[in-house]
DNA sequence: CATCTTTCTGAAAGCGCTTTCATCGCGCTC
DNA sequence: GAGCGCGATGAAAGCGCTTTCAGAAAGATG
């Protein structure tokens, strides 16, 4: 009366008339199964509807085929589109992705991390290369392989597939300074517990000191990645008594806020200040003014670290990826600075009478 | 010489001088082991450095705590929010989600499906409610849970967490009729494979025909998710003979496309046309024209399509959740038409001369 | 203090699959 | 035709945990 839940590799087996041993080598390595054979044992697995059991496999194989993932958000268009690319190129190598979400916290993360272990993931993907040590001595200690993403040159440089953040952020100071600009402020993300909001700023500071210039402590503004965060930084910033002639935005969010909050101020852009992001996004070359920026090719970099986490799994030996490429792209949201009016003060006013004026012209 | 790859929970109860069964118990009832000795187990895990096996519990306990979520796209900044709460909300009740994309293919999903129960997940987050009612089979077979987002009043009323996309769509098509609107075009998804497009498009349909009117074939143009897809289908309304006083877009990316391909052929919207969204996703208050559309609450969907799931799996009878109230948002991309023109031809190219006119009035 | 409950605990039997390992044919070679 | 090598198969031993089930310990009761 006690009728089985599910049906197994074993009913499979006695109803193709073989062995459950063959019936999963039928299932994981067909080829060494003799074709008669392997035909009646597919009739069965079609007839019965057998889905093998992905627990009781990983269990005795010791291989999940799945990958964890942690992003430190799904919301902001950000990571999304990277995550989406990782996935297809991972999955169609068979493996799950599993995904959590930190939040940009690192206590959070350590928990997913736990958590992921806990699962027997045969992979982890993680965002970022800065974290307690103790979380990469857990990882090691259970053997598995893990890509560190968005982020190069790091100490642990073979495992990073990223960009070189500092760099572009360089790229991007170098361009404003040729343009004349000596006067700058930054809207950043959160540089203690966010290594590439971090090298994105170094990158911008030692950049600057190279021309003698610097960021006043109080033009560089952390907040987080959003738009509305990124419109008050802005205001903030032009508000100030010597406001700063070019504005660099730590990520793209900042940057639209930033360029929303310019048209309700009526302060203009490229005219009164210079706005620049970082990454590229869509909106960028469709907002307006236009965004300069730098792309951070974030889908290659996905599907990249969904290679190099298969190479590993493979068992190939471990080489330092390199750094993803990233490219100046110069629209209209900069331009050389307006003559210096020495009044140190009221600069903001001066820039809305004038924009003011120009308008009506 | 050959020493264990990892600790188990042997060696555990080993260590703490009790048997696996305490062990066991200790991590997954605590309350149910005498204090003094879940204090030496206890102490055991933490020195050990143990970590449970996932895929062992899993098998024996026929729970795996993981949802599948499998979800259209991650890249179009529509599922990444909602999906971000869902996962928030179910793994605070200590459960892990994977993802997969289906890039709105119903074969990929089918795929997706399959493979997420293979992994034994103890619960499933779809989108949308029209698929082979194979797949449906198959989940049911397995006996676990699922939820359908996206969508409401259909026949699977009961694991329906969503809109009334439908009802949300006649709203803003009510609103452009009072205005005064007769003609109407539509940039819509693919409606054939997506149920949630095809119920927009029926609400528009429908709407419309309670005033006598419709949109014409040749003005309900298909397109994929993404602003650039929603540039050319606005082009191509604008730009027929006869063309459309207001448009209705099936989702914001294509209401984007539209605004942006406006701009640039200098076309006056609300003036010449008015334009619609769909979802008010953030860039829709600060595009300019702010963008006239329907709310949809989405993050709230995520949470309540995760305690729907959580209510399931708790074993509690399946009650049928209520549609998530949409609410339409009428900001100034819409307006009511132009007095008619009665030159039949030629619409497009009146407005444009008009739009210059006033720019430079 | 004996007896009856009520907690706790341990032995042992799986969960459903993979993976040696040994065996069995079978086609070849000499 | 004996001997060999090789590919295909089956038996059986786990993988590391949970979960009855029954027995032991600890409290409660009269």
């Amino acid at each position: 009366m006690k009728r089985r839940e599910t049906t197994t590799l074993d009913d499979v087996a006695l109803a193709a008339g073989v062995s459950p041993a063959t019936v999963s080598r039928c299932i994981n390595q067909p080829a060494s199964v003799r074709a008669e054979k392997r035909e009646r044992i597919m009739n069965a697995i079609e007839r019965l509807g057998y889905v093998p059991n992905g627990s009781a496999r990983a269990l005795a194989s010791r291989k999940t085929r799945m990958i964890g993932a942690i992003m430190p958000s799904l919301d902001n268009m950000l990571f999304g589109g990277p995550l989406e690319a990782f996935q297809k190129e991972i999955g169609s190598a068979g493996y799950t992705v599993a995904v959590a979400c930190s939040e940009y916290d690192l206590d959070q993360e350590r928990i997913h991390v736990r958590n992921f272990l806990e699962s027997q993931v045969d992979g982890l993907l993680l965002v970022g290369a800065r974290r307690d040590p103790d979380i990469y001595r857990q990882i090691e200690r259970q053997g598995i392989p893990y890509v560190l993403t968005w982020i190069s040159s790091d100490t642990r440089k073979d495992h990073c597939v990223g960009f070189d953040n500092a760099a572009a952020a360089e790229q991007l100071v170098e361009y404003l300074v040729a343009l004349g600009h000596r006067h700058f402020g930054m809207i950043s993300g959160f540089i203690e517990h966010n290594d590439r909001a971090e090298a994105r700023y170094r990158g911008v500071r030692d950049a600057l000191a190279r021309h003698g210039l610097s960021v006043p402590p109080d033009q560089l503004l952390q907040r987080p990645f959003d738009p509305d965060a990124g419109r008050d930084a802005f205001h903030l910033l032009v508000s100030a008594p010597n406001p700063p002639t070019a504005i660099l935005c730590g990520s793209e969010p900042h940057a639209y806020g930033a360029l929303f909050e310019a048209k309700d101020m009526n302060i203009d852009i490229p005219g009164d200040i210079s706005v620049t992001g970082f990454d590229d996004m869509w909106l960028a070359s469709q907002i307006s003014p236009p965004l300069t920026t730098v792309r951070t090719p974030r889908g290659r970099m996905g599907r990249q670290a969904a290679r190099h986490l298969l190479a590993q799994l493979r068992g190939e030996r471990l080489v330092a990826p390199r750094p993803i490429e990233t490219t100046l792209v110069v629209r209209k949201s900069t331009a050389p600075p307006r003559p210096i009016s020495l009044s140190a003060d009221s600069g903001f006013l001066h820039a809305q009478a004038r924009t003011s004026a120009k308008s009506g012209s």
